[in-house]
DNA sequence: ATTAATACTAATAATCATTATCATATACAC
DNA sequence: GTGTATATGATAATGATTATTAGTATTAAT
């Protein structure tokens, strides 16, 4: 596993027990994704049959407050976790309106933005950026 | 009330009644602030004491769907409603980590990555930013 | 080794925000 | 005036999430 979230979870004095290890490994199994509770639940089922959705829910919103899981909202109303980037730089998103697929980038154009605010008085500890609009194969479809 | 908003009304051919006449009467009446549904409610009863939380939140919806207000999510787990802006580009949020205040400013320094977005295919029609941090106000009480 | 204290779990109840349903009211077309 | 469409408020229902509880497991103290 990942020396950065062991440390992390060592730092927070957060016993790793068999359930909330499943939980971490399917985020891991899954890098790059944005998985809701559910779909956490029912990877993690396959782990452990026995697991309960309130275990899940507990589990990841504990290790979303340690910042080895990145909480987010993108439609439906429900919360969808990712695995946090290692560099404390969190990348961006890009939601496709047609296909719902969701799409990350790293490029990071927000020093100038943040030193403004930081001219104004804010101290800026976190951003969060999507972007909404149509992916590339979907533009491709929507031409034939 | 402003032009626009009757122009999109008219547009979507949407009835003005007076309990949704109340409401975007509110979200006029808070420009700058970020309203829950419930807050929207409590003030509209001001207006029109039967109107119920179910015509609220049909119409905060139907306004939304019709960009006269912005939906959006920051913390704790409901949406908030403002104001578009009247020029379709959106403005961005702070959001202070200590009093929770939402604080708005508009510069828009993003085409530099939109433009790298389109380079690689994307079409984008919509983006969100959020910051987090803390604002002046508590940075000064917590240097006491 | 035993006991007490603490932490964790699954199941399920409860909560909350939001939406669906339904009966009634209002508006509109003819 | 009548029929149809739309809107409303009350409330039930839904879905996501959290709280509660009893039982179990782990850890600490002796």
């Amino acid at each position: 596993m990942d020396k950065k979230i062991t440390e992390k979870l060592k730092e927070n004095n957060y016993k790793l027990t068999e359930q909330r290890e499943a939980v971490l490994e399917v985020m891991l199994d899954n890098r790059g994704k944005h998985l809701s509770a559910e779909e956490v639940l029912q990877e993690a089922k396959q782990k452990m049959p026995n697991i309960g959705i309130a275990t899940v829910y507990r589990t990841l919103e504990k290790l979303a407050s340690m910042d080895i899981l990145y909480k987010t909202m993108f439609e439906g109303g429900k919360f969808r976790y990712e695995l946090s980037d290692e560099d404390t730089h969190q990348h961006h998103h890009i939601v496709c309106l047609k296909c719902g697929h969701i799409y990350e980038f790293e490029e990071d154009l927000l020093n100038e933005l943040e030193s403004r605010l930081e001219a104004r008085g804010f101290e800026i500890v976190d951003h969060e950026l999507k972007f909404y609009g149509y992916c590339p194969e979907c533009r491709e479809k929507m031409r034939k």
